[in-house]
This record gives C-alpha cells, sequence and structure tokens, in this order.
DNA sequence: AAGTGGTCTAGACCACATT
DNA sequence: ATGTGGTCTAGACCACTTG
C-alpha cells in the first residue's frame, strides 16, 4: 500500500491561491502514477492489474476516476482490458507488432511478418545523423544492426538499426531474434510506446540494390523510423530500404 | 422534438427474451442518431450543436449517456468540443485537412498546403480499378481530374482524382478549388470521415516525368487514396506521383 | 451572471469469464 | 457464485467563454 501525493486532495481549489498555472484533472494524476509503474517495470508486461475498485482504495479516488485513466493508458495500447478478466500490461507480441508497428502488407493476401537474416553487428561512435535522432552526444556509441528481411524467398527489406549502446548493453553479442521490441522489454526494461516514420522515395545503389537482388538505381521506399519508449525518449532508429512490387504501406487517415 | 426507438426503453432486458444477438449500448444508439444528423446535414458544417442537457431531455437518456456518444465523436474528428462554447460540427478547413488527411512536409520547415492547377477534367465510363475501388458498376460514369500540386515554384505532385459522377452531378464544369473536401461538403453534402492510403516507389513514366521536370525514370512516391465518406462509402480515388528530395510522408505510430 | 463542456463521486445494474 | 470490466444514472462542483 503506497502513499501518492494528489495535487488537490480535498477537490476543492485552495482560494487565495489563485490557480496561477494549468489545472491537472485527478485522473491524470492517477495516469501518471500509472505509466510510472509501467516504466519502472513494476507493472511487467503480460501482467494483470489490480481491478479497478482495488486500485481506487489504493490511492483514495472513485472508481471512476480510475477507470478514466485506465482508459486512457488502454486508447494508448498501453494497456488491455479484457471484459470479466482484468487489464492487463500490453505486450509486444507478433499479433500486436503487425497491427500497430508493420505498416507493410502484401497487395494480394494477409499481412504477415517477414523472415530476418542478420547481414552485420557493429558497435562505433554515434554519426551526426544518429546523435540527432537519438539524443546522444558524441562521446556516446551505438550498435549497429543489420538485416536482410524477406517474405519467403522474396528478398524485400534492408533494415540498418542504430541503438544506444548505454540502454542495451550486450546485445550486439548475443542473438538477434527477429521480434526486437520483445526483447527490449525482456531483457532490457525498455518499452516501445510508440514510433514516428518518415517515407521517401529513393533510387537504390549498387551495393543495396545487389543484396536485394535488383539493378542498381530501382526505386525503393525508404522508411525512416524513430521508436520512442514509454517515457518519450528516443530508443531506436531503423532505416529500411523496401521492395514494394508487391507490397504497399498501408497508412490509415482517421 | 423527435422521437426515437432505443433498443432498451427500460434498462432491464426483457426476461424470456434471451437476449439472442449482440448487446448494443445505449450511448452507442444516441450516438449513432447523430451521425444520422450529420449524414442528412439535420446538423451541417460549422454549425453548434444544442447543448448536452438539451439533446439528453429530447432523447431521453442522462446528460452522461449524451456525452459518452459525443465523446467518440470528438474522437473520430466528426464533431469538435470546446469548453464554454458548445459541441461542433467539424469542418474541413485548412487546418484539418493539414492534420488529418495531408501527410507530407517539408523536410525542412513547417508543413504547408501545396497550390494546385488543373491540367484537365473528364468524364467517363468507370475503369476495372475505379469499379473495384469506388464500388461502382459498368455502367456507372466517373469524373476525372488532373491536377499538378506544387510548393511555390516546385513541381512536387502529379494527382489523378476519380469521383462517381451520380454523387458530384456538374463538378466537373464548374471552377476547381484547391480544398475539395470543402467542396464536396459544401455543394454535395458529402462529407469525407476518413481515407485509406496505400503507399508504393515507382519509377516515373517519361510522360509524368515530364509534367514533374525531371527525368524519365526517376523515382516517386506512389500514394493511392481512397476516401470514405460518414456512412462508409468510398466516395473519392485519388492517385498521387510525389517527388520526394526535400519532402517527406509522415506516419505516426501509436 | 449565465451557459457550456469537463471532472469527480456514489451507487445500481449488466455482460462476460472463471471457479 | 464470484469477480471483473462496462453501462447508466443523478447530482455536485470546476473551468472556460460570452454577454
Amino acid at each position: 500500500m503506497s502513499v501518492h501525493k494528489l495535487e488537490n486532495a480535498a477537490p476543492s481549489n485552495e482560494p487565495g491561491m489563485p490557480e496561477a498555472l494549468g489545472f491537472r484533472p485527478l485522473y491524470r494524476q492517477v495516469k501518471a502514477i500509472f505509466v510510472r509503474r509501467l516504466v519502472d517495470g513494476v507493472w511487467a508486461p503480460g501482467a494483470v492489474l489490480p481491478s479497478e475498485g482495488q486500485l481506487a482504495a489504493e490511492i483514495g479516488v472513485s472508481q471512476g476516476t480510475v477507470r478514466k485513466a485506465l482508459d486512457e493508458l488502454a486508447a494508448e495500447n498501453l494497456v488491455v482490458r479484457r471484459q470479466g478478466r482484468g487489464t492487463f500490461v500490453a505486450e509486444h507480441d507478433e499479433r500486436r507488432i503487425l497491427f500497430q508497428f508493420f505498416k507493410l502488407a502484401p497487395d494480394q493476401g494477409a499481412p504477415r511478418f517477414p523472415d530476418s537474416v542478420v547481414l552485420s553487428t557493429a558497435t562505433g561512435l554515434a554519426d551526426a545523423g544518429e546523435r540527432e535522432a537519438l539524443d546522444l552526444s558524441e562521446s556516446d556509441s551505438v550498435i549497429r544492426i543489420r538485416r536482410l528481411r524477406s517474405f519467403g524467398e522474396t528478398p524485400l527489406i534492408i533494415e540498418t538499426l542504430s541503438l544506444p549502446q548505454k540502454l542495451f548493453p550486450g546485445l550486439e553479442a548475443g542473438p538477434i531474434p527477429n521480434n526486437l521490441y520483445s526483447l527490449y522489454a525482456g531483457h532490457y526494461g525498455v518499452t516501445i510506446a510508440h514510433a514516428r516514420e518518415r517515407l521517401k522515395a529513393i533510387a537504390l545503389t549498387a551495393e543495396d540494390a545487389a543484396v536485394l537482388g535488383v539493378a542498381a538505381g530501382d526505386p525503393a521506399l525508404q522508411i525512416d523510423r524513430l521508436a520512442l519508449s514509454l517515457d518519450g525518449m528516443p530508443v531506436e532508429r531503423r532505416l529500411s530500404l523496401c521492395l514494394t512490387q508487391e507490397v504497399h504501406y498501408l497508412s490509415d487517415l482517421r
């Protein structure tokens, strides 16, 4: 049973205290408490949370307020609510990644997850682009991973990842699984919460074209992804070059 | 003052009537009433809705239920809530389009809206692709508009639109404004609610390259957009070819 | 001052899943 | 039968905007 400082323990704001800065609703303060528990790993991926009633009693607010906080977390895909069962910490299983983080789909047939072959792993000082993207200083090192991803026998993507070494010590030494976000969460306590992708059409260099088995100068879709952790820090940069003959990038505008 | 049939006027379901089909919460029935009013133009873009209390009294539910229905409409960008002022029907002004429907942004500088020059307008029978996308039959006609869109002096996009003629009679004859979605809503009562875009990297044909002022075979980003109206019907197909030297397509994964 | 949406509470009941 | 999240209600009060 922990103790939390909520800004307005009594729902009425003190008079004479002229509100000064922005109003922060109670349910957002409660949400912040929950996010902290996710960041700190107190609530680990896959675990079930205490019931709404228990949380409300523990924190000292009504069940409706807890509910509104959890609803926002569910809308951000940080927790999953299942009626009759409980509220669970979201996991980076293949279903979620396919739904949330992998926007390439075959022109015909169901969405699927590509296989990966690691071409190289290395470490080194972050270059200017990596420092900019990952918010690193000149003395910081990164882990670089290069992978070829395919649908069956068809090469599809060349992917170059850059990770801050300080966040993922030893990752370059171990085996690299296909599902990296699950590894980040399980072994390093880093949960990817969302990402920002910038797309361009480019002409392939001779080198990249050779790896993909096409001609130099062929067009490819370049995807520059920056993935952010739960607390909003940039955590992974991923530059992908995709052949889009039989595949497309799906974007829903709502 | 209108009358609405709600499924469970008494909150308890009849016993002996074993629920048979799925449960439909009250607030979704209320939401459906509101969507109908938007589709029918009873509530026109920019108009202010009655207050939550008035709607609750009119329909015969609690204010909290009306609130939950309106919250969902707001989350879908169909209405805009402004504290202290009221709830308004969303409009397709430039701000909203830039935010919701135009994902191309300059690599440097703030997002902006490109200028348009109409290259041609025509009408004709829908081809196979248009029939498939827009759910038309062999006897249906489409309006086709071809535009060149630029940032200042720099040609950026060749855009080819296909519209069902029966939905937009006479559109091909009048002037074509830069902001088409505003025209659809204002003159034809068709509100674009969301869209689905499929992206590929392609090599430009000699013809398209000439219009854009680059070399044949240069890579370009192809965006195949299908826009859906409020009631979920496909309403516009838009095929864009974009030069992405100094511009990128932004996709947020949340 | 009055009206609007936004927050918070408390309680009753429903739908769903598990025991 | 029990426990969970989901719905619905009613009422009080807060924050914001406008006359």
